[in-house]
DNA sequence: TATCTTTGTAGACACCGTCAACATCAGCCA
DNA sequence: TGGCTGATGTTGACGGTGTCTACAAAGATA
């Protein structure tokens, strides 16, 4: 990975733009979309865009920094790509055009998906604007969630569990389909094509399934 | 990240050891053990070493081959790691048994969890050790779950969508677990603690649910 | 003994992030 | 008008990286 940053290039001849700190951003993630994360370099953005290897510098602080930029706007743009889903009255609907657009978004923007869920975050105490929307995403799940469970004592765990639960299920899969494993398991005829929809009923059915958390009789966990 | 890389050792005094290719492999663990996959630099491990910085390319075609067989090794590590679980004569005990080792594993290693599960492979076509460990690790899985089903035909099937299913809930809660996202979310009281049985019971109630292949109403998914 | 192969060394190259010093220029205030 | 100041951009350096090439030494082999 670290070798294909090989081909490279050579400086635009086009003027620099006017708001340099924005057309950073945007080199940056062609730079992304095209060699991913690790591909991408402060030195070769300011290459891109025809000015010095430090001029990028008086707008980020430092090459994380302008990634967590990147990582921020990614989440903003999850966040929007998923209000955007088909809406529905019924709760269960809704959750479940949430799921199928948290994968589609997945599926469609793998190289945004790893860096928002894929990259070990910078600090968070340092970039509070990139947690905040992030956190935004997340309670587009957990605000369906809450309405569903109500306000009892209790509920709101319920909720939040239920969340985290939904989320490992989809972030595991798009994470696995995105690492291409599935192509050297050998896996059954049918199953990539199948594995989609039958996780999303799979999780639909647990969801109904109602867990008691007080005396899990710890030598049968995972019975019902 | 990249920055991380300063502090280093200088070259120790002791004589270059005999199995050259061995130690590499094992400088190279502690390195990551130490500052993650980011920080490996094989001149780093030649430093560490104390010898020449194009040694150990006489044994690793590049960095990424390097990586590779550290990767197989931990995948090799992590098959007899599930394969250690406490066995029982009950396929859904011994599942269960098999999930709180995969997440026990991903919490005690979590550098080595994430290089095999969260660092994009090297093209598999020329790693076909690493290829091979990993696909006998998920094995472990996926014949519990052929046992469960029987050889009816279309159950093979079935099987791997369970597998990738279980996988799919455990990965993404060891990933999510391991960026510490959940600290940003403000999650309810108890939710930390909870989170691994509640999401090992609900695996385990989703795999006693019949989940229809056929006839997927399309615009009710997500329900049972 | 002479030659070939393996292993390790040394130096170079093109990258990288980042620090420090310098140049430029707009705005402001005396 | 003149001069100061802050923001912005440039240039050059430093130490780090992976990897190519050329070389040396030692072992095996003929």
């Amino acid at each position: 990975m670290r070798a294909a940053a090989k081909s490279r290039a050579k400086a635009r001849p086009s003027a620099p733009p006017a708001d340099l700190r924005e057309a950073c951003v945007q080199a940056a993630r062609e730079v992304i979309a095209e060699r991913g994360v690790e591909g991408l370099s402060l030195r070769d953005v300011a290459r891109r865009l025809g000015i010095s290897h430090q001029a990028p510098y008086r707008h980020f602080e430092s090459r994380d920094h302008l990634l967590a930029e990147i990582m921020r706007r990614c989440f903003a743009d999850f966040a929007s790509h998923l209000d955007a889903r088909p809406r529905s009255a019924d709760d269960r609907e809704d959750l479940a055009a949430m799921g199928e657009a948290y994968l589609a978004y997945a599926a469609t923007k793998p190289l945004e998906y790893r860096l928002m869920f894929g990259t070990p975050w910078p600090a968070p105490a340092h970039h509070a604007g990139l947690v905040a929307d992030a956190v935004h995403a997340f309670d587009i799940l957990r605000n369906n969630l809450r309405r569903r469970h109500g306000d009892a004592p209790g509920m709101q765990a319920r909720a939040d569990l239920d969340a985290m639960f939904i989320w490992s299920a989809l972030h595991g899969m798009a994470s696995i389909t995105r690492s291409q494993a599935m192509d050297c398991l050998q896996l059954a005829p049918g199953v990539s094509a199948t594995f989609k929809d039958y996780l999303m009923c799979k999780v639909g059915a647990a969801l109904e399934v109602l867990v008691d958390l007080e005396a899990p009789p710890r030598s049968k966990a995972g019975r019902r």
